[in-house]
DNA sequence: AAGTGGTCTAGACCACCGC
DNA sequence: CGGTGGTCTAGACCACTTC
């Protein structure tokens, strides 16, 4: 069968993987600023190097579940909802997060050469040498009401097409295909609707929207992925987290 | 003289910051997708151990400046920019960083009770255990014209304010007498600008305008700052760099 | 002084990539 | 197959907090 490269299903678990889970359930069940046990009394519960833990308890720190006061412990963090976004993700998973249903409709579909601009963005100083895209214009609605107007370009050549269902999340279907976006750069911008996009979001003229524009990476930093979205701002905010010093 | 805790000046380079800024300028002579060396050579070209150096590339990865690829090697990131914003600033700060001198005009400061819903947001679920707050309302300037118009309010008791300039950098000052802001929750929505608003601004009522409500947390995950930034939508936006997987 | 997290060493084996 | 990054060990000393 297929081509896909295969990732190794059910490999094998990360001992820090099998410690962070397990501390993490046991976090759970504990208060804002109890304490953690000593990092050398967790060596020897789970019978592992202090790395190890270090690591582990080191993750848990980077999601803002616990955090390390020198000299002192490991305490429990007493804000839960600091975990919420940060991470890159399409839509479909932003409303499913958020609770509500997401759908689509598809507005456009074309496999086009790429515009100068869009060329530009995905790294191609000579827009002769940028391979097609595949051009996506949708209107995103969330519980059945116009949430977003979103357009999306994509190298052709990172997927397999065919079997893209369009009105389906596109993330997770490239993810599915073995492309892996790791990072991407966003530009949150506020604007007044125009006539056109007053109507497709079912909003007046001059309502503010909130715009995100974007351009994702693999791993290796390659740009594979264009998009604006175009959000109505009386159903639609943004929440993020940012840290002091980065990680 | 003074109280603060003295953070020890000067204190030990650390080996993996060494190394981590060596390999950076070398880094900046490179060009996208060069090789770095092995690890296993860079031990011995400063001296350290592997984890030492695993320490230092691994800060690098998470500052987008290089990605590895198993079974590979370390590689230069493609992608500069990428570092650009993700962390949290100031004000001020942020304007520098966008080649802009910031200025402000205070148009209030206060020393008063927190409101119920400043309380709630602080954490305190009873608004007669949170203490009083200082709060400060600006009109934040960049090359002299006006930018965002800026509330924020401080809990009275964790710093001394008789030191404070209103017109200065908050979080500078803060930060210089030892509060430590290590993380905040932002929420990024656009709104209408109101006549008020408008006025204050030099925009056209019913303008658009990005709105950032905010609340820092220190280390320990206590609440110290609520604040809310009101930005000209035709000179400011907000950059971000997301994640797939949280670090 | 005792206990904690932060840094660092000198090894080892594994999983993956490219030849 | 050899070389690479990814994981892991069993120690050590340091800086800091707490008593």
């Amino acid at each position: 069968m297929a081509n896909v490269t295969q990732q190794s299903r059910t490999r094998r678990r990360r001992k820090y993987e099998v410690v962070e889970s397990a501390l993490e359930r046991r976090i759970a069940g504990l208060l804002p600023h109890d304490t953690l046990p000593p990092e050398r009394d967790l060596m020897r519960e789970f019978e592992v190097s202090r790395m190890t833990i270090r690591q582990a308890v080191s993750r848990l720190v980077a999601r803002g579940l616990v955090y390390n006061v020198q000299g002192s412990g490991t305490f429990v963090s007493p804000v839960e909802v600091i975990t919420k976004t940060l991470t890159l993700t399409g839509f479909s998973e932003d409303m499913r997060q958020r609770g509500l249903t997401p759908s689509s409709r598809v507005l456009a579909v074309d496999h086009v050469a790429a515009s100068p601009e869009t060329a530009a963005r995905l790294g191609y100083d000579d827009p002769a040498t940028c391979p097609p895209v595949v051009r996506l214009r949708r209107l995103r609605c969330a519980d059945g009401a116009p949430m977003a107007v979103e357009t999306v370009e994509v190298l052709a050549t990172v997927a397999d097409w065919s079997a893209v269902d369009p009105s389906g999340s596109l993330y997770e279907q490239l993810e599915g295909q073995g492309l892996q976006i790791v990072r991407a750069a966003q530009v949150i911008a506020a604007v007044n609707l125009g006539v056109e996009e007053a109507k497709i979001l079912d909003q007046a003229v001059g309502a503010a929207a909130i715009r995100v524009s974007r351009v994702s990476y693999t791993g290796r930093g390659q740009a594979v992925e264009v998009g604006h979205t175009l959000y109505r701002a009386d159903r639609y905010d943004f929440d993020i987290v940012v840290t002091r010093e980065p990680r």
